[in-house]
DNA sequence: CGGAATGTTGGAAAAAGATTCCAACAATCC
DNA sequence: GGATTGTTGGAATCTTTTTCCAACATTCCG
């Protein structure tokens, strides 16, 4: 069956009808309609928002006449909610959340703030170079803000086609489509092991070498993991994994704890790694070596702040490593 | 250094002077804000709203006091945005369009609507077994909603424990840590034969092994056929189809009368196959051998409709195989 | 059973807020 | 330098919202 054919709520365009009744939502009611259902009872939560009770029963009745459904049941004790009550008691928490982030945003910005910038990264990026890249950013630029959200390369790449945010970090295997790439990083890939592994004494490594060791996987989500498991079935092997976990610190700790090989970023290694009398030696095959890359809608287009993060992005590599930067694509 | 320590915007809780500022947020500024966007034209934009200029220019103005900001840079031809106006303006977008959602659903609920439920789900379960839950689930009830949305296992369980919908449905391998979880589906699919097949003898199989030979297909809406379809495309064959037939039983009664190849789930063929003397060798192709799970945060306390869908994605496996099996396969 | 308690609703008057209209003003265009 | 385009300010008007108080419905409990 063509998923097409499901009857499910594909985002669509309000019908005109429906733009009208947009204009009778407003804030007020909304925070008093989550008030209500917080207190299930309409007196208290009109007590909680300093207003009279009678005020806030109009303000439900009227609303529930102008959508024509009704919200509320009514019953002896208190109100309880109807299923249209609960889906607009969702979407009214958001929306408060939102006007709320308004509110903090803007009142930085009265604070000093000058700009304001929404990135999305991979965990690579954001555990390893973000922190110092956007920190040593910070210090030329005191006044600015970053919103940054972390997000798996793919879903980075869906957020800034969306508008989500202006600046995405991802790995260079993601297909970023009509978006505009750039160079980022390159991140080197290192085996962890104990000092007393059979294969500690390596300078290099090939990962087909590990296979006949157990291994410590990575969220089973992440590129790291994925790409693994594939070239060891590229090798007609599997790899032999003790356990899975979910961020890089754990996969050192279960290192020591001598469950098996981890199989890690290395300048993940140089932060998490450090002073865990641990050994990390570098993958040999060409997968071992990859690359971020930033992903933007349209560089002609961005804010200033999001032009002068881009800037700053795209030459710290270069600046920091002494290595050739970016390009297209 | 610790991520904790970068100067980005953590999500935090609004001071009490935020929240006060929050009141002074309107829908109908930040819609009239978007028009004058929009337009870069105030006049225009009051014109495009149907209100006067003055009315428009006075919110602004009222606006950016409130909140101590300049939103607009006033030049000779319109107005341009600052970055505390770009800030406001992604915001506000976002804001309205939830908006919206509120308007459209409510007046959904006032069409007869009863319920409403927001799930999250991988593409696996989308792609292959969604499509026919959720169009017999609405077979059944009519007047409920579905609002799906398409993200990662992790980004699934992340979803719900965020609350962003209720039912999540996810890989079994991605960590769902506090959620409560439920089996949905085995993906654990066999080669049915007869025991003198030249393939009997196989521990386990990979499908384009079995594309040398017939195949019964089951009926060309269902997800197995679709997908088995789509991984003999990938090997670059076809399958030889002797006969779609409509059920998993009727499937095991054509392998018997030496018609081909079946290919069902493995607990279809516990129930189906049993005693009819045929053999059922597991797929290798990890497409053939994956589980999902169902996720929420507290089954306890879904909403009425989240509580019927889990109730019945939770049964309709066991439903199929045994009961509606024989009829959709 | 009946009165107190709890909680929701309705109406009129008062208060608050938003809109309009018009005039003023500032910066371009030609 | 006058016409044009576009934003802002003020006073009057209009709309919306709130308050206050009374009415009403249920439950609680002696």
């Amino acid at each position: 069956m063509p998923i097409s054919s499901i009857a499910v709520d594909l985002p669509r365009a309000a019908t005109p009808a429906e733009t009208a009744l947009t204009r009778r939502v407003d804030l007020t009611t909304l925070r008093l309609f989550v008030a209500v259902c917080d207190e299930q009872n309409l007196t208290r939560a009109a007590q909680r928002e300093g207003i009279a009770a009678s005020a806030v029963s109009k303000r439900m009745n009227d609303f529930e006449l102008a959508f024509g459904v009704t919200l509320f049941k009514r019953l002896a004790k208190g109100m309880a909610l109807t299923p249209a009550g609960e889906t607009l008691l969702h979407h009214a928490r958001v929306t408060l959340l939102n006007v709320e982030k308004i509110a903090v945003e803007l009142s930085e910005y009265s604070q000093g703030v000058r700009g304001h910038v929404r990135m999305l990264a991979n965990l690579s990026a954001i555990v390893q170079y973000l922190p110092e890249d956007l920190s040593a950013f910070f210090g030329a630029h005191e006044l600015l803000r970053v919103d940054l959200q972390e997000r798996p390369s793919g879903q980075v790449v869906r957020g800034i086609e969306e508008g989500a945010a202006e600046i995405g970090i991802c790995s260079v295997e993601a297909d970023s489509r009509a978006l505009e790439a750039f160079h980022y990083r390159y991140d080197n890939l290192v085996v962890v092991m104990r000092p007393d592994h059979p294969l500690a004494g390596r300078e290099r490594l090939l990962f087909t070498e590990t296979l006949d060791f157990d291994h410590i996987g990575l969220h089973t989500a992440s590129s790291i993991y994925l790409r693994s498991q594939y070239a060891a079935t590229q090798a007609g092997k599997t790899m032999r994994l003790r356990i899975n976990v979910p961020g890089f610190d754990a996969v050192c700790r279960m290192v020591q704890a001598n469950m098996g090989l981890g199989l890690i970023p290395d300048r993940a290694f140089a932060v998490v790694g450090a002073g865990m009398g641990l050994r990390a030696i570098p993958l040999r095959d060409d997968w071992g070596r990859r690359e971020l890359k930033i992903v933007v809608r349209d560089a002609a287009h961005l804010s200033a702040t999001g032009r002068l993060m881009l800037d700053y992005l795209r030459a710290v590599e270069t600046d920091r490593v002494g290595r050739v930067g970016s390009q297209r694509g």
